[in-house]
DNA sequence: TTTCCATTGTGATCCAGGTCACAGACGGGA
DNA sequence: TCCCGTCTGTGACCTGGATCACAATGGAAA
């Protein structure tokens, strides 16, 4: 499955992007815009992966989304519309491969294409579905619950990650994180290993992260 | 000012609006509506404010904005675009006069008005930055610079609110609300009494809220 | 005036999570 | 094999804020 724009556009859409847009690539660990720095294009992503975060005075990054193929980036429509400078910076966790759609060709797109405006607003209403969970979660202090559900979600596979960075993605501390698995593996729900996490019951563990 | 929509759209949007649009009048304290309910159609209030909030399992609530005349209301267009019941609820804090537009007029309406695409966006942009900012604040807990924040933006008049409508703004509980302002109080910032409070001076308030 | 409920003030206590400070443990180079 | 930087594990301690439990007060309605 491709995830190539024009793919997704009616014939005169797709030309507007053949004709506007570039395509643009950044290597692993590039920074896909900063915080404080102004908003040129949209970026549509078709092959890797962006991880917006935002990072507080005190030095601690906490993951907001991420950007994946056939995603758009709700902040970038947000400086777009808003002729604001980014509040968070996006760093591609891979190679990443994007479509830079100009501002310009941007409203001009939202006008022409009905598809385009159903894939810009669904990715909106997603983000702020998704916000406003974290904002819930961040209120209410129940690291476990938190902690447990990420774990369900992606008990698939081993989850390859660092207490660091787990740490990030809920906003908290890494020796908090680091306790909270080692009372997960006491109680049988994981396996630690260095920069590994293999779920051992991710029924049990959903019942923790669960109302 | 009017903030009828009709004003503001290109005359062909505006007879859309017209014929297929219903203006709806709410009381003071009605529902606009409910957390889990379907959305069938997109308000743009015209007079009065609705407020939007969460409601935890403990039953604390938790205010996430509010729409004015001129706004729209990014949790409608999530659920129109996302197909997905409301995750709030709005509460109507005054009387309130809305167009109802219906899921399908909407759609056309973004096609057909660029005026209309314009306030949507930028509305969306400008709610996704403030959420932004309420996880910045509820991740890192400085209570007394929140609430002085809050006092200092509405420094104008006096602020009429209990103590317990301003716990809901900054979801958190009663007492520490009614601590915090006492303290304020014995530091010469604020007058309390009940249901209100008087800034005596905004400046220390704002320093306290600033960075 | 009296009643009664919403609002406010405050002490006592509790607790999750944050911070600091190290000590191992692991693992990929050199 | 040794070295060194990254990751983890943990104890000790701190703290802001949440909860509980009442008392006191104000003010509108009866």
């Amino acid at each position: 499955m491709t995830a190539a724009l024009v793919d997704r556009l009616e014939p005169e859409a797709a030309r507007l992007v053949s004709s506007r847009c570039a395509t643009v690539r950044l290597g692993r660990g590039e920074r896909a815009f900063r915080s404080g720095e102004d908003c040129a294009a949209y970026l549509w992503v078709t092959a890797g992966t962006v991880r917006v975060q935002v990072v507080s005075e005190r030095g601690r990054e906490r993951v907001l989304y991420r950007v994946s193929p056939g995603d758009s980036c709700v902040l970038t429509t947000s400086c777009l519309f808003d002729h604001e400078p980014y509040a968070a910076e996006g760093v591609c966790e891979t190679d990443v491969t994007a479509t830079a759609i100009p501002a310009g060709a941007f409203r001009d797109l939202l006008g022409l294409s009905a598809s385009f405006r159903d894939l810009v607003l669904a990715d909106y209403a997603r983000r702020v579905g998704d916000m406003l969970v974290m904002l819930d979660a961040a209120t209410s202090r129940n690291l476990g619950a938190r902690l447990a559900g990420l774990l369900a979600e992606r008990s698939a596979g081993p989850v390859t990650a660092t207490h660091q960075e787990i740490a990030a993605e809920l906003g908290t501390a890494r020796e908090v994180v680091s306790r909270a698995l080692k009372d997960f593996e006491r109680r049988g729900l994981v396996a630690l290993s260095r920069g590994r996490i293999d779920v051992l019951d991710a029924a049990g563990l959903g019942r923790l992260a669960g109302g």
